[in-house]
DNA sequence: CCGAGAATGAAAACCATTGTCATCTTGCCG
DNA sequence: CGGCAAGATGACAATGGTTTTCATTCTCGG
């Protein structure tokens, strides 16, 4: 692993929500581990090939990403605020998508299901 | 309603799939009725926001645009290669995602189920 | 017919992300 | 140790979708 990965995961792991690129190269910035904007992108790329980190996108086209406790496969509930996220699993939805899938004829790559709204914490303040 | 929000509507109704802004634009002028890049981005908001259209965001960040059957909260079955959509219903996961919040203290704004495959046509192909 | 307010679109600005490239590290082999 | 090759780094430029700006053009009520 390189320093750049090292130094993002060690932000993410910190920290635990969804987080932008251009966020954790300033928050890194500010801790004084400095690392370029470049390698931020990189190493996020690269820890989310590995599945080391989850990827989404705020509404605004925005990515994030979250080093998340479960390596399973998993859904999100997200605070669009703070990014703050609890992992859910849904057995049902699972079953349920993959029998549409196969009423459809579609060949099935992926599947989200998100849910976005603000963590207590948010919606008190 | 505007020249250009007819004019996207029109393609819109044609085609019935997600299909982006610049994909319209061009479109648009390919047949003629020819419609300026900035109004067809205008044109998109404003139906948005008047719930005629639907949108989403394909995996690479861009924004698309659906002219849905129904106006009722639905989700969809998407082709990520040519953008074609079945609309579902999931009354189940409705109710699940309302307890799954009020379970975490969360205040939801919305939610996304989305399924993306390749639809019978576009696999054989 | 007139004028105000809305619509239009070309061009510039924006901004997240990706590519380029010269420099710097690092680990390995002699 | 040296030194070299492969990979990592980061400043900077380029990309590409989207939004802003602003001057011009419609449109419609009076």
């Amino acid at each position: 692993m390189t320093r750049a990965q090292r130094a993002v995961l060690a932000q993410l792991t910190n920290d635990r929500a969804f987080v932008s690129a251009q966020d954790i190269h300033a928050r890194l910035r500010r801790s004084g581990e400095s690392v370029g904007l470049t390698s931020v992108y990189r190493a996020l790329q690269a820890l989310t090939d590995d599945g080391q980190l989850d990827a989404r996108r705020t509404d605004g086209g925005e990515a994030t990403y979250r080093r998340c406790g479960s390596d399973q496969h998993h859904h999100h509930l997200v605070c669009r605020q703070c990014g703050a996220a609890v992992e859910v699993e849904a057995p049902a939805v699972e079953k349920w998508v993959a029998d549409l899938a196969a009423t459809h004829r579609y060949v099935i790559d992926a599947h989200t299901l998100e849910i976005i709204g603000l963590c207590s914490r948010c919606a008190d303040a």
